[in-house]
DNA sequence: CTGAAAGCGCTTACAG
DNA sequence: CTGAAAGCGCTTACAG
């Protein structure tokens, strides 16, 4: 064992070969012979070698690095999504350098110091990313992708959850069950998701022709469904049926009318959510609500990534990947069998 | 606007200057003249030039990179306290590195993995280390820092929060409030952190002469303390207090207690947690709990390891930081007045 | 299969 | 203050 930091020349002149067979004996797809390969690794073994990441990022322009860019880690959603990704960047080789992003911060002020870094490609979840910047991106032939996240005429792959198409299933589930007067609790106002969600779930019953929908504003907080659902009661014409852009403000929206207005649900007023977090299940709650195929999602956005790492020349590809209604308590169902999808944890 | 990568060569022949003089220009400290810096500056803006961190780092011996380890980025805990440990490193213009090691992975697995990039230093986040890693850390010179871990004689900066005091509070607290059976629902059985909260709570009871604590494990999941307060009440004698290793397993045993139960909370059965997570603020848990000072134990954290990576001859330092325990509504209170921490969010 | 050599893009003594 | 040059630790044609 010596001390400080060990070279490839200190395990070359250990194992009685060049420099150049050290690092081959390191890289596969080389032509080494078994027997120096071996004495190499031997050597390397003794010695505690491990070959420089960034020599060699320098030198072969890849440095194996993702730039992982979050917003709203409190949001117990994005929690799994982490998690998803990281597991999918290690097991395939990947490191992963991460950057949160403030509320008021813009990707731009980060996306510098990733390139700086010469990460091999960038993913961006719950941000979004100005037109200019992609283009810096472009220049670098570093690829981009938007999870959960699009932006019109970018050149970036995007993977998003089916908003529209769930907000509007969603609809159909109420109106058919019998509610008559919906209402929506909103996000936060300036994302895509919430006015995704928002316009699939309000377009839907227009078709229909039902009764316009109550709307309040809840900021994706459990606090601000709280607060969201009692302002709804609280109007002239009361809701009975309550969409909320994601789990947290439904949770919020469930105590509120349970506790504090002591009504019951989902007998009286119908309770559906967006995410499935895991406090969505927990038996106080068993909310009714949409899962986003997250792992696939996640997996998907990643292997498109390693390809266009690959092939910087292929086209963008703008992805959505529809999820399932969880059928738990919380809703009032059609009395038509909805080939619901039970709760399978 | 030019395409591809910019290097420091092509930015002095843009400005008229040598190659030196725009690494001066990019970096603090350097004797340049405020005329040439502006030149550099306006070349650099234009061809789009960034210095490459790799390059920079091979010379200079600093990556500017900190490693963070985390596990269980499931458990609601962890997510703050990536987030703290994010914006602190962010904030100081250091850039993270993320691995995450599944339950039945080792540190010592993805460690070399994290030397290889030349990180200046490692955080570990509810996992252990193996003496030799940390051994082969010092021979690289990088510090090592555990957040809520610590490992006996090893050198390798630690800072937890205080898990034996804040359990003997606990105990003292229910006990002064007139319990007569105490029953405590462990965590993961082999984390120090379940093991201390277990020791300080049984230690202080044993001392108190009061009866011995009925006990169950929860494994830190919401389920899991959801099975175990069952189990508390299926058995003979029955608990009129509850201590759970964290709040997770609360939440799960005040569902278990109140709507399977149908025990009143805190008249029939006190339940208190730990690590003040957002879900015990929910309206319709308002629990009672120990907060540890996340964000203190974070600076601290970051503080200390960014004086030992300009000083890896200091010592590591062992540290403890209280929290407070958060009075809410689940737990009774004895009679004297007691101090209490009244929730201020 | 193997080694000597060039070069990735920087920082930093060194000399002026 | 400024520039020419060495060197960080690798990979990869190139020649043998």
């Amino acid at each position: 064992m010596t001390r400080g930091r060990v070279t490839s020349f200190d395990v070359a002149k250990e194992a009685g070969v060049s420099q150049s067979a050290v690092s081959r004996a390191f890289n596969s797809g080389t032509s080494i012979s078994e027997k120096t390969r071996l004495r190499v690794e031997a050597a390397a073994e003794k010695l505690g070698y491990r070959p420089n990441a960034m020599a060699r990022t320098l030198i072969s322009r890849r440095s194996n690095m993702i730039g992982l860019v979050m917003a709203d880690i409190v949001n117990p959603f994005y929690p799994a999504v982490l998690d998803t990704f990281m597991r999918s960047f290690q097991q395939l080789g990947h490191r992963v350098m991460l950057f949160m992003v403030a509320r008021d911060q813009q990707v731009s002020d980060v996306l510098p110091q990733l390139l700086e870094y010469q990460v091999d490609g960038v993913v961006i979840t719950s941000a979004t990313l100005s037109p200019e910047m992609v283009e810096h991106c472009q220049r670098l032939q570093t690829p981009v992708t938007l999870f959960n996240r699009y932006v019109e005429g970018i050149q970036a792959d995007s993977i998003c959850c089916d908003n529209i198409g769930a907000s509007r299933a969603i609809a159909d589930l109420l109106l058919d069950a019998g509610h008559r007067q919906l209402a929506f609790i909103a996000g936060v106002r300036n994302t895509s998701t919430s006015q995704d969600r928002e316009q699939g779930f309000f377009s839907r019953i227009h078709e229909r022709r039902a009764t316009a929908p109550l709307k309040a504003e809840g900021h994706y907080q459990y606090q601000g469904g709280y607060e969201a659902a009692l302002a709804l009661f609280a109007g002239e014409t009361k809701p009975d049926a309550i969409f909320c852009a994601n789990d947290l403000m439904a949770l919020g929206a469930i105590d509120a009318i349970r506790n504090q207005l002591k009504l019951n649900i989902p007998e009286q007023v119908s309770v559906i959510g967006f995410d499935d977090i895991k406090e969505a299940s927990w038996k106080n709650y068993q909310l009714t609500t949409y899962r986003p195929r997250v792992e696939k999602m996640v997996n998907t956005a990643v292997e498109n990534m390693l390809e266009r790492i690959s092939n910087p020349e292929r086209p963008a590809l703008q992805l959505i990947e529809a999820g399932e209604i969880v059928i738990r308590q919380t809703a009032r169902l059609p009395e038509t069998i909805y080939q619901p999808i039970v709760d399978e944890r």
